[in-house]
DNA sequence: GATGAATGAGCTTTCATTCAT
DNA sequence: CATGAATGAAAGCTCATTCAT
């Protein structure tokens, strides 16, 4: 088929079955693993469904019985990575509760979202840009954006005047420049760390200012 | 602009013709403005030769004729994006060559960033994220990038220490902020150029406080 | 009824199992059922044996323990669908044995046809022109024809010279003429009685003019 | 893909490449001669566009150069026979304008029947049975089967009242058993001439009686 | 007997690339 | 140089059938 977005399920056969036994969520789980390990490792292009039926170990007629299409496949993998993320962020939000020190905001925010880019980034990389998701999985990202962008800004609101525009500038600046880091590079930057504690270091310059400025 | 840089992939292949007469010239340039505008508009999925031959207005034969192969034509798309970059970069540094205001400095990059991400967005997005580049070309773009951090970190050294550091930091959070905001954006945010500006107080704030560390 | 005469595709291959108890009984019955009306609504192309086996709330495996393969599913449901032409020709024949008035035995033959044609026309349809059945039920499907075609030609032989010809046009205009009318039409057809009643006149008109011609 | 209707083209692939050369031409209509002799032969389950594509001599690319799909394919077929069959009934037609004899009618209208169905009934049988065609062929066949009822009422008008039930009986009859006998037959019927006169017997006869009920 | 997970041959379709004209 | 018809490897997906449990 090539690269194009896949058409949305056939009436009738979106029911994927769900399975119910063991040897099922093994077949499953094996699907899914050699999936996201193609992925990783030979990109969208090398995302075939014969040849990740092969790694799994399944034939090719198993993995259309538990996926109907190319598309629901990639759009598991995706969620499940999306979930690892949601889990990461949740926890390091809840870290912080109670905390009225920026410092502790910044850390947990920049600490947080490298975790989140370390944790298997080629799957990452992948699926964050070559991959074509499908409207659900890239809604299901904005929300999580969005979700962070509010819980800094709640944070941030008794501190900084319009709260929302330097929780954005937060968020998106510490997730695109830690993904450019931790994930788009190439072996190129020296000491990602060293990075990422200047990042914290200007993130903190910037409430320092709002701040001041909030009360001058 | 892109003089001819095109590998041969397969060994032994003929070096793709030079188009030295007029009529060739033509014929190259309706080739590359038709890869970009399908590359642009349907993205790399839809990036088909045969399509893309058709949209210039020349027989598959003629494309095959100047681009050996496929990705000889993306490289060379992706040349002359990477060209205009590269000159709207350098004509923001020339224009700043002499200030030793930060000022300056952050309103020029900022600045410069964004006129660069406006410039066809779809095609940029398309180019710096679906699209398999050849190692030339993403080794053109470190390049570029590297450049960039060189100037951006001359002209920091006498005013911080680690003028590497902040300089990659300032041009690494620009960059990728920006393209965030003006490229992968899809409609959500409300004010673009309010952001710029925030993150001009950021980059600002942040060379304030590592200047006075300088000196403290 | 269809004692089994489910033929062995592959020899060598298990004879299906007779079901004898009532369990199988009903199994069979089950999976007949829902075959039958799998193919009276999607027609052959939907004629799917997990999706039968599903429908008649049967595992697959069961399915495949009474019936050895597809071919023999459909000619089980042929043989079923034949089974009941033949008890109503077979009654419309015997209703009308003593009498000696051709109006009689057009109104039989035309009147046993429309009821054998309304009754599950879809699955007439699909029967009838597409799916492949099996020579042996061809030959059933032949045989019956050759015996009502017999059966006119014995009544038609006191007034007729050549009867054969004439039943032969009779049955086969009277069936396919009907077939036409009350199976292929896709709701074009006005009234299907009306046109009944105007076929009962031709044939009428026919037997007429052999009878003459045979008398002169 | 097996049985299934034949999704629709998707946009901006229906265009047909129509073939301007003499070395095109050529390939349609070897791929579209191949395409009826598979068909004729081994009928809509061995009408596989890989096969077809052999046997025409020609790689699956070409095949899919001309014909958007599978479905284009045996439309073309259907349109082709469908042509033969119009051109048919027209030169029948015609070569009955201008006599009032109903002799004369039914003579062209049967004969004319009989040579259409004799023409290629191999392919016939599979186009008019197995072969789920578009709903564009279906219309056009619809429609010609109706311009032959108009046609013949026509001629009727002056004879009988109700011309149009005459009409249709008698175009319907005369398809139907025709189609039985020279098309759907597999060997038994001895000999299909005989019945073919025979045929026009029983029409003559309905149409006398008709013509005197009209009358009387 | 019953189950249903698993199989894999086989089919449709795409598109980068070639080469005879 | 230009053309565009032709190629065919490769990929997605289906479904009749099997067999371990």
């Amino acid at each position: 088929m090539g690269d194009a977005r896949l058409p949305d399920t056939k009436p009738g056969k979106a029911i994927v079955r769900k399975p119910k036994q063991g040897r099922s969520k093994a077949t499953v789980a094996a699907i899914l693993e050699a999936g996201a390990r193609i992925l990783a490792e030979r990109g969208w292009a090398g995302f075939n469904t014969n040849v990740i039926a092969e790694r799994a170990g399944v034939s090719i007629g198993s993995l259309y019985e538990y996926f109907p299409n190319k598309q629901a496949l990639i759009d598991e993998i995706a969620s499940n990575h999306i979930a690892q993320g949601e889990a990461l962020l949740l926890s390091a939000a809840t870290g912080m509760i109670g905390s009225d020190d920026p410092g502790v905001l910044v850390d947990a925010l920049v600490q947080g979202l490298v975790d989140l880019h370390r944790d298997d980034p080629r799957l990452h990389r992948a699926l964050s840009s070559e991959v074509p998701l499908s409207p659900d999985i890239r809604a299901r990202v904005e929300t999580l954006r969005q979700g962070a962008i509010a819980f800094v800004g709640q944070a941030l609101a008794p501190h900084v005047d319009t709260p929302g525009v330097a929780a954005q500038l937060l968020v998106d600046t510490a997730d695109t420049v830690v993904h450019r880091w931790f994930v788009e590079d190439d072996g190129t930057l020296a000491r990602p760390e060293r990075m990422a504690e200047e990042l914290r270091r200007m993130l903190l310059a910037y409430l320092a200012v709002r701040s001041r400025a909030s009360r001058s």
